[in-house]
DNA sequence: TACGTTATTGACTACACGGTCAAAAACCTT
DNA sequence: AAGGTTTTTGACCGTGTAGTCAATAACGTA
């Protein structure tokens, strides 16, 4: 019998993303969030009860689309599990490069938090932990078809994907270009093909058919 | 004639730059930086011309620092070029997987900035390029001393190198510890005794002696 | 059709912020 | 010692902020 809401949660969470995505938690304004959802600040209050909650609610679905959408790159059997990785990292830089103004919220929540006890602090840390996990995943599997060395450390790899693919995102704001990033996501691949440091023969099983060399600039 | 400061510009820009680093540009009120300087607000005023003027003046001064000692850290001849980057990286990890809140200017600046127009961007830009031409310089040296690959291309690789640091950052700031940082840079560093993709077989150039190989966890 | 429940609306509040003003203080020169 | 110049000091101001309140509207049910 209670009056129905005239909006879908879901909505309103995928515009105040957006805002969020542009502006960042501290500086996106209230007055910004009630225009992006169109929603009025009371309702907005009674639906979420705040900026800083919406935030966290904006940050879970940006943390599960970004895992999903990693895990599909990542997960369809197209392609071998390396040539997987290849294609989303170049999808990535491709991302990356383009010239709107959004920052992933989990880069914006670890910017922005104020500590190590910070909400906003251990979401990302989950965050990043589900990423590295898809990652980890599908390196796996790349191990098991020996495409990449036996010895592999799967878990620090994982979280190495992580790193550069971060690094990328702040690259791209920054202003480097498509063809450099795409460079960069290519160089970055050749540690999946190196031996390891203290090495000086080859490991016996390496060559990767089926793709193309990088054509750097 | 006129009255004398009581201040040196350099130690309020730098006491100036500690709150921006833990707490960055928008985020930072006027009376932390009063507190943190020890002097008053119109002095501030006076002498730089706002928060945001000050914000620049740190900002250069990090840029500067940030550079010097990377390129002291990749100058110094006690080692070989190749041997300098997997130290310098290795301090980084150290360094990064500190708990203290401290982000860098330029990673702030680039997060905060609010346009292509922004002159917070286009600063971190140039910093970068700084921070690439150092990474280039020397891995131009390596390459010289046929410690990579003759055809790799030194311009992407000191970009890609930016990259994994900037990722690194981040990651530290999650919560990511010590051994972990530590075995991606490691992992970042593969790149540079990788084959092209397309390759199968190895260059015959390659060995480092005087390196340890990964630790990892 | 009337009632109870919840959503909506828009005016309101308290506050913290960046920035300013004018008076007082401190120094160097002459 | 006196004057001129600049810094310092501390009170002040307008603005924009997150958040609140009380009145009104809309719906399902009975």
């Amino acid at each position: 019998m209670p009056r129905p809401r005239k909006f879908l949660e879901s909505d309103v969470v995928s515009s105040a993303s957006e805002v969020f995505a542009v502006h960042g938690l501290a500086a996106a304004t209230l007055d910004d969030l009630v225009r992006a959802t169109g929603l009025g600040k009371q309702s907005l209050y009674n639906a979420f009860g705040g900026k800083r909650e919406l935030f966290f609610r904006a940050l879970s679905e940006d943390r599960e689309e970004a895992t999903r959408a990693v895990s599909e790159a990542l997960g369809h059997d197209d392609a071998s599990p390396l040539e997987r990785i290849r294609g989303h990292l170049l999808t990535m830089a491709i991302e990356f490069s383009s010239s709107d103004r959004r920052v992933s919220l989990t880069t914006r929540a670890l910017v922005e938090s104020t500590g190590e006890e910070d909400p906003l602090s251990t979401a990302t840390k989950t965050g990043i932990e589900q990423l590295a996990g898809v990652y980890a995943q599908c390196l796996e599997h790349a191990r098991e078809n020996r495409e990449i060395p036996e010895d592999a450390n799967v878990q620090s790899l994982a979280v190495y994907f992580v790193a550069v693919t971060r690094g990328m995102e702040l690259l791209g704001r920054a202003g480097v270009g498509r063809g450099v990033l795409t460079a960069v996501a290519l160089d970055a691949l050749r540690v999946l093909h190196g031996r390891r440091m203290d090495e000086t023969t080859p490991p016996g099983d390496a060559g990767q058919p089926g793709l193309r060399g990088p054509k750097q600039t």
